[in-house]
DNA sequence: CTGAAAGCGCTTACAG
DNA sequence: CTGAAAGCGCTTACAG
């Protein structure tokens, strides 16, 4: 269209007032008469004009920007809370700056530098468990943020999310309750990973509770995606002694196993019952359906990025906020008496 | 740590030097004594400063920040995409800038303007079919953009992705090879998406060449989403004269029917062939695994940034880059023959 | 090799 | 209700 870029000042010129006006319309201020507010917007529709905010931001000291980074998206978990994250905020005139750490501690301190360079206002993280190093440094920086995905009244940030230790008990105690007293345990990697441990200590505790054995070789600790599961399930399946049951600190892990017991004839749940943690999509669409614990985790998100609107709004929000998880019962699991009957 | 924000000046005041010579060591200039940046960093490094990257890119005029707008994050597809292209632009130095638009143009419009506002480098926008007053809109603002998905030669903008006139003919064809003589054909919306449409026109030139017909009601237009595939598949399976086969536009749409298909206990391929088209991981996951046209969506976005980066470095890169995809013959498809002998 | 100064495009007291 | 001026935190010619 025109020579170069367009600026508050060139309105400004064109509509016969100063760019304080034009600025204070954009800004949609009270104190701008009718007529010259009228004039103005005018200017701005005919040119097509776009403040700049980049330029706004390095004035007001906000960036209207929110920044995460997540392991990956690359995985349906990730993928709904993100979305959801991203929808929210929209609506509430910000916009999600996303990175990925792919599961490294070292990657994820660098892309939180990054995003505290690009001056997101916010930032959301992956559960409460980080480096005192990267602590100190978003304290440092004064940057808030909150943990997301694990409720952590304890602690001293803010954090939204289910109580993962009752969600393990939870998911154990089911198979308890239906007969099970050989169950076994298939956890996600604990380390740097306070909701993978929440729910593997949950489901130890209910173990323990009802006075359960849990033989070292019933537990496995499995990598992150759907090969790494199954993996892990073709071992468990190759052990001679198996348990009855087991549960997945996932439901990813737990597609891993139905996949894999499919592929071995293992029928489940006559052979086998098993037991996730999340409720995916396909959680409802895989053969046979599974047995889960839902978690909102799109809620869990939401609340996130509503928690830091407001409180960036200046609001007196809540510390902490637990969302609720419930057992969702499909046909993965069933009483042990059907093998014996089968 | 101490009271207000660290900027540029107090690196300086603290080594000793001028501001532009701080600036200088950050942006890594040679211009610099050995000794000088030496005494800068030590500086920089124990204040732990991180300097204001919008204040740096009201200056130099570019964010290192590349935008996106996608329908949705919420799908594997998508997911995949975003996850390669962040990853990729992470590792040149750029963040990913996230938008959705849950299929709406309005909103998709609404997306870009705000991106545009951010001042983002450069836009990936999912295919070529944009309406003339977003395209018009890019170019007034001056906003390099490149269309992902499709490889559109004859535009005149930048393109990465696979001929998907030719994925939708070699689906078909695949079917048509078997022996099949009744296919159906189950397509996303076509509406301002033209990887849709050239997919659906594929499969039906293939049904031409073959001179075989395509009755209206074995086509259906299937929305977004495993409830909609499910849906149509449902509608598909109720039709007194089915087609033996059918090609899906995705493998989303593909999942539907072969969950359909085991849920009213149609058996896959027997009763019925499926070809989807993507390759997503639950893909070879699903029981059957679907055959499908494999599509290396994880190069296409990478590749997409890389001419978005080398292209903004000043490069002469080539503005359309065409991707191959492969037909992944796995179990949902086999020749009718078998149905009459089953 | 290094510094002083102007400028990037906005916003916001401060006057009037 | 409106404008002139200073400032947000960097970078970059321009001098030296």
């Amino acid at each position: 269209m025109n020579g170069k870029r367009l600026g508050i000042r060139d309105i400004a010129r064109l509509a016969g007032v100063a760019p304080a006006t034009v600025s204070r319309v954009l800004n949609g201020q009270k104190l701008v008469s009718e007529e010259t507010r009228r004039r103005v917007e005018e200017v701005i529709r005919t040119l097509d004009y776009v403040p700049d905010a980049t330029a706004r931001a390095l004035s007001v000291r906000q960036t209207k920007t929110i920044g995460t980074v997540v392991p990956t998206v690359d995985n349906a978990f990730y993928a709904s809370g993100i979305s959801a994250a991203q929808k929210y905020l929209a609506a509430n005139g910000y916009t999600l700056l996303l990175a990925t750490s792919d599961y490294d501690p070292e990657l994820e301190f660098e892309q939180v530098r990054n995003l505290v360079g690009r001056k997101v206002d916010a930032l959301i993280l992956r559960g409460a468990d980080h480096s005192p190093v990267l602590l100190q440094f978003l304290a440092g920086h004064g940057v808030p943020w909150v943990a997301v995905g694990s409720y952590s009244p304890q602690s001293p940030f803010p954090s939204v999310g289910i109580d993962n230790h009752a969600a393990g008990f939870r998911a154990c105690t089911h198979l308890i309750d239906l007969g099970h007293r050989r169950i076994g345990l298939l956890g996600a990697r604990t380390g740097n990973n306070d909701r993978a441990r929440g729910r593997v200590r949950g489901a130890k505790d209910a173990l323990a509770g009802a006075g359960l054995p849990l033989p070292e070789h019933w537990v496995f600790e499995v990598g992150a995606g759907l090969d790494d599961a199954r993996q892990t399930a073709k071992a468990l399946l190759a052990e001679p002694a198996r348990p009855t049951a087991v549960v997945c600190t996932t439901d990813l892990i737990a597609f891993g196993v139905v996949l894999e017991c499919a592929r071995s004839g293992l029928s489940i749940p006559e052979s086998l019952s098993v037991i996730g943690i999340g409720d995916l999509e396909w959680s409802r669409h895989i053969q046979p359906a599974l047995t889960t614990i839902s978690i909102p985790t799109k809620e869990v998100w939401r609340r996130a990025c509503d928690f830091l609107v407001h409180s960036l709004a200046g609001g007196n929000v809540c510390q902490h906020f637990e969302c609720g998880f419930e057992l969702t019962v499909r046909e993965t699991t069933a009483s042990p008496a059907i093998a014996r009957s089968a």
